[in-house]
RNA sequence: GCGGAUGGCUGGAUGGCCGCGGCAGCAAUGUCGAGGAAAGUCCGGACUCCACAAAGCACGGUGCCGGGUAACGCCCGGCGGGGGUAACCCUAGGGAUAGCGCCACAGAGAUGAAAACUACCUGUGUCCGCACAGGAAAAGGUGAAACGGUGGGGUAAGAGCCCACCGCGGACGUGGCAACACGGACGGCACGGCAAGCCCCACCGGGAGCAAUGCCAAAUAGGGACCGCGUGUCACCUUCGGGUGGCGGGGAUGCUUGACCCCCAGCAGGUCCGGGUUGGCAGCUAGAGGUGCGUUGGUAACAGCGCAUCCAGAUGAAUGGUCAUCUCAGGCGGCUUUGCCGCCUAGACAGAAUCCGGCUUACAGGCUAUCCGCGCAA
């Protein structure tokens, strides 16, 4: 299992993780740069100088993604990928915004989505 | 044992690692954290704001009877009707002499009855084929329904014309709180169905909803346009400023009438446009509370009392992610074959959003109680 568990420690590198709440961001983000794997899309946006603080992240599943229970067990596995991947992968200043996919994001291997988040991040830090 | 009927319960378990929200605490930490339907938003309430004398009309709802409840369209018990061998199930089930309307097709005729054709009887005529006049409403044919049915008497032929039984209506009596049930003098039989077509009757109902509502902060404007009312009148008092009363006008959130009340030079009211905020706090979770046990009343729903116990409050929205083991169901394989082991797959419907009581709908699988029919055994 690749993934799952040795993390490095999240000390030095670890900027305080928020949540995105104000839909302006998420508009904001939803204009800047993207990469779609599998399980989900990625959203992502650097910031502009003295706006907020750390990394931020938010989650979108929309009624497509299904009824109330597959929504909130996406997005619930979209904040358990970000929560992994994010301290030692994401970057001081970015707002990225996971949006989930119908079936997949609920059903895909843990492991896998973990992959996808850390070669998505890649691309849009490019 | 097989088949069936009606309820009730449950809705995977345990443990690592990593997390989230509320509360308490300086902190460490502690503690609580989705459902039987949280769902649909279909009824009923609590709560909040607005409106509110009252009456009439309109509109909407309910509709056998009795009870339960804060209330209900819910629940319990009973009655009528229908289905089933039975357990049991289904049932919008007030009024058709208040009125209107409708009853397709077929049929002569579809609702105070009227009776055409074939057929029946009598009379007259007759070219012996039948025609005309009258009687009758039994038989035939249509239809869901044709104004009682069967048998007998009777008659020219017939007919409730008469009689018996059945059906129908039914004064009255008995039982029941009642719906209703049972009996039934009498009536020769008239009085069809649809009210889920309008309607009538009885009862109930003000409107909008927690994005209700209240407070705070910030920011911008410190606005523009339009509408509506309008400088009443009389009497009395007066310190001459004004005050009181009558008349008149205006004001009622479905409409009309309208008691009381309020207003009648205030610089206020209403509508629209433009601009800003789309933040925080309260409401916000303990209430007609749930559950269990006991007890009292009641057939029951339910109510009273006692004890114990439990009680999420998020707001881009917490209550989880992941792994393992076990459990349960199915499949495959193996073996030491009433069983055991291994592997694989599957574990439903579904996520609180102010709170309660119901209804409806969805639901893998499992557990359980009572009852009925058949078969077998005794």
């Amino acid at each position: 299992m690749v993934g799952t568990m040795d993390r490095p420690p999240a000390v030095s590198v670890c900027p305080t993780i928020a949540i995105l709440k104000k839909r302006a961001d998420f508009l904001r983000a939803a204009r800047a740069k993207r990469s779609g794997t599998t399980g989900f899309h990625l959203q992502a946006r650097e910031r502009a100088a003295g706006e907020a603080d750390g990394i931020r992240v938010g989650f979108t599943c929309s009624k497509k993604v299904g009824n109330a229970v597959a929504r909130n067990r996406a997005k619930r596995r979209l904040r358990a990928v970000a929560r992994t991947v994010l301290p030692p992968h994401g970057r001081d200043g970015w707002d990225y915004v996971l949006i989930g996919r119908a079936d997949v994001t609920a059903t895909l291997p843990f492991p896998q989505l973990v992959a996808d988040l850390e070669r998505a991040l890649a691309k849009v830090h490019q």
